[in-house]
DNA sequence: GATGTGACTGACC
DNA sequence: TGGTCAGCCACAT
């Protein structure tokens, strides 16, 4: 995967590949990518991933399943719809069972 | 070419 | 048990 135009590309694919109804963490695609500890610039990816069409960012939160990201769409509740459309819980901003609902793009496909 | 910033994370106090 | 500090890499100015 890595050494295309930008290991951008690569954190979309990955989102991309986040099947419905699930989510994942900004950690867990910058681990898949080899940059754990650079879980920032999967953010900042998501900036660019924003102009995209079919990123699903929403899929993407922070490691405790909190929606970080919301105010980056077009409006803040979106996230959140599009998240309930999927069968996902969203309390207060943040994802009900998380852990429950995780995807690990590491261990699904490792 | 250097500096600042950012949708995070892990560790320390 | 919970809040705060620093590190991280790529992109924009």
């Amino acid at each position: 995967m890595s050494q295309r135009s930008s290991f951008f590309q690569d954190v979309y694919e990955v989102v991309m590949l986040i099947p419905p109804g699930r989510v994942t963490s900004y950690g867990a695609i910058g681990k898949y990518l080899g940059m754990s500890s650079s879980a920032r610039m999967v953010g900042w990816a998501m900036n660019s991933a924003h102009t995209l069409p079919h990123v699903p960012a929403h899929r993407v939160v922070n490691r405790i399943g909190v929606l970080t990201g919301k105010f980056f769409f077009e409006t803040p509740n979106r996230m959140q719809e599009l998240l309930e459309a999927e069968n996902i819980e969203v309390a207060n901003d943040q994802i009900q069972n998380f852990t429950d609902f995780f995807w690990d793009p590491v261990k699904e496909l490792l």
